[in-house]
Formats: structure tokens, C-alpha cells, sequence
DNA sequence: CCCCTTAGATAGATTTGCCTATCTTACTCT
DNA sequence: AGAGTAAGATAGGCAAATCTATCTAAGGGG
């Protein structure tokens, strides 16, 4: 260790070494000792910050929503929109749906409840991302605004998030367009 | 241990013992010790059963699996009919869809795989009760059948099973009521 | 009664991981 | 230069769990 970390630097490390043992091994195989070796560190540094191994797995998850915000696409049609998010999210979230249903699924039978400082990785920011798409089909005069329930709204995601749970996998780029085309669509006009 | 349980009673016996220990403590904290103590016996007769805990965990999962079959309703209307066994699913299998779901998202990161031997607890049975209740509804003429796709048949379990794996818990009735009413109905008129 | 199978009991080997205590030293700031 | 902070290094305590080896004796069958 030639040269020593400080400060956010450091802890960016941190969390980026302890996401990757995530993504590597699991959440059940997670270890303290692999993420200091990843990270070359040693164990007081992340227990100067995180009091268990729980708190640095959230950590970890928290740190990396953050650093994987997603894009509103403005395509000119409600379609085009909701697919081509839908894709982003396909093509980029399956880890992060894989690793959060493990520590949340383990967590809920610990402890009978959710952490509250983890919020849905297909939910965080999607909420005024698919509003602002719908504010735009509803102008456009795509869609009967009657139609907009929460939950009509939310389907094609919670549909792909389904997916992810169900699979672990990326959805096919035809179920997309099947979740859209033949259910979402037709709902909303 | 005045009384020795010998084939199917003894094997009876650990899988429900190794179930109770499945949702009372969840799939991370389980432990063969804790089978032991519950079913009275000791480790040799599990390992004379199953090669590891993971083989005891998969088998408790699919013994309760098929001691827990859903019976098809059948009231005279698809919505009813819909509606009743996603209440009976509702009203039973959110245990049974936690521990699955951390066994599953453990079992994938750790191989890459699924474990062929558990198949999802709301798709067992589910397919030919979900198809008796399409065939009556087409004969009833209820619904127009070139809008039952597949994913539109399995909609609102789907939908069903995404509160699951979203909140460990049932979901409320009016959720039942409004998958049904307003996306899943309107899609197959 | 005898033989065989295996349930239940128990001890043990081994490993692993979590977390803490302590020390050295790099680095920043005054 | 000196003081303070904390990063990196290392050793250690401890518990827990997995799985195996071995033994006794219950129970079934001939």
C-alpha cells in the first residue's frame, strides 16, 4: 500500500470493492475479510464506519443506486418512451434487483420487517420519471388521463420487475414489447 | 424419545420440522441444529436423507408444495372465480413465496443457476386451474378468447406474486379488487 | 430367539467468519 | 518540527455451524 486513501475517496472504494464481492459471490457468501482484501484494507477501517456486516451490504446497495441514476428518454411517443426505459432498466438493473431481493428477503425473515433505509432500485427516481412521461402522452393526447391510476401507471415496470424476481435474469426484448403493446397500451387509451 | 418414527412418518416429521424452522427463523439463519432439536432426532438420520442443508432446504420447500395444492373455484363468473383463488393464494402462500425467494436468490447468485427441483409456488398447479377457469369463462362467453395471451391468463397471479416479492406480506383486498377490475378484465373483454 | 436395519445419541474435527484490541506509520494541519 | 488523526497491518478471542465417526438399542422380519 504505497499510497493511502482519505476521505470520500477512500469510502467510494470501500463501497465499490464491497458491491463487487456482492455481485461476485452473493449476499449469503458476503464477507467482511473479502471486501478488505478487494479493497486492500483492513477490518477496523470498515468497522470505523459501518457498525456490521449488514450495514456495509446496505451501504453498498444504497451507494450504488445512487451512482446508477437513470435517464428520462423523450422520444415524441408514449411507446417509444416507456420501452426504451424499460430497456435501460433491463439492461441495467438486473444485478441490482438480484442483490436486494437476497438482502432484503433475508432481512425480512430476521427481523419481520424492510430496512428502512433502502428503497426499491426500480423505484427510486422512476416515480417522477414515468410522471414526466405520462404529463407529456397526456398532452400529446396518447393516452385518456381517466385511465392513469397509480397502478396502471406503474404496470410495465412492476410487470419487468417481475421478470427480474422471477428470473434473475433480463427479460427478452419481445416480452417488453408484449408487456407494452398488449397490456400496458391498451389500458391507457 | 420413547416411541421411534421409522419411513414415510419420520420423513414427514423432518420435513416439517425443517419447514418450521424455514419460516420461523428463514432460510439464512437455518441450521441442521436446529432441524435436530425440532424434530427430535439427531444428524445422521438427516444426512442419511439429504446430502447438505441446502438439498433439506429444497425438499422442505417442495414437501410443502405438495401438501398444499389450491383448489379451483368455481362461481359462475370469471371475476369471482379469479378473485377467490387470488384470495385463497393471497391468504396462504406469502410465507411459502419469502422462503422461496431467499433460497432462490441465494441458490442464483452462488451457481448462476436455478435449482431444478422447485418450481415457483404460485405456478404449481396453477397453469391447468388457471385454464379450467379460462375455459369456463369462454364458454360462458365472458371473455373474448384472442385476448387470452399467456401473460395475460397469468396477469393478475403475476401481479399477485410481484406484492409478494415486493412487501413479504399479503397485499390488501382492494389491491385483489383493483387487479382484477381494472387491468386484468378490461384486457381479456 | 436371532439377525438386520437404522433411529437416536454423542463426541469430535475442522473451518470459517465476525468482530475487537493493539500497533506502526502516512498524512494533514498548525 | 510537532501533534493529531486515522489508514493499514496483524493477532487473537470466540462462537457457531457443518459434517463425520462411532455406539447403543429399538423395532421388524424370519
Amino acid at each position: 500500500m504505497t499510497e493511502r486513501r482519505r476521505g470520500a475517496a477512500l469510502e467510494k472504494a470501500l463501497l465499490d470493492a464491497a458491491w463487487e464481492e456482492l455481485t461476485v459471490h452473493g449476499y449469503a457468501k458476503f464477507t467482511i475479510d473479502a471486501v478488505v482484501k478487494r479493497a486492500g484494507t483492513s477490518p477496523p477501517v470498515l468497522y470505523r464506519r459501518w457498525s456490521d456486516r449488514d450495514e456495509l451490504v446496505r451501504a453498498a446497495i444504497a451507494h450504488t443506486l445512487k451512482e446508477s441514476r437513470l435517464d428520462i428518454p423523450d422520444t415524441g411517443s408514449l411507446r417509444e418512451d416507456v420501452l426504451t426505459l424499460m430497456r435501460e432498466i433491463n439492461a441495467t438493473r438486473v444485478q441490482l434487483a438480484t442483490v436486494m431481493i437476497a438482502h432484503l428477503a433475508a432481512y425480512y425473515q430476521a427481523t419481520g420487517t424492510r430496512p428502512s433505509d433502502l428503497t426499491d432500485p426500480l423505484t427510486t427516481g422512476r416515480k417522477e420519471a414515468v410522471d414526466t412521461l405520462f404529463d407529456r402522452a397526456v398532452e400529446r393526447g396518447e393516452v385518456n388521463p381517466e385511465h392513469l391510476t397509480e397502478r396502471i401507471k406503474s404496470l410495465p415496470f412492476d410487470l419487468l420487475r417481475h421478470e427480474f424476481l422471477t428470473t434473475f435474469a433480463p427479460a427478452a426484448d419481445h416480452a417488453l414489447e408484449e408487456i407494452v403493446d398488449t397490456i400496458f397500451l391498451p389500458l391507457v387509451r
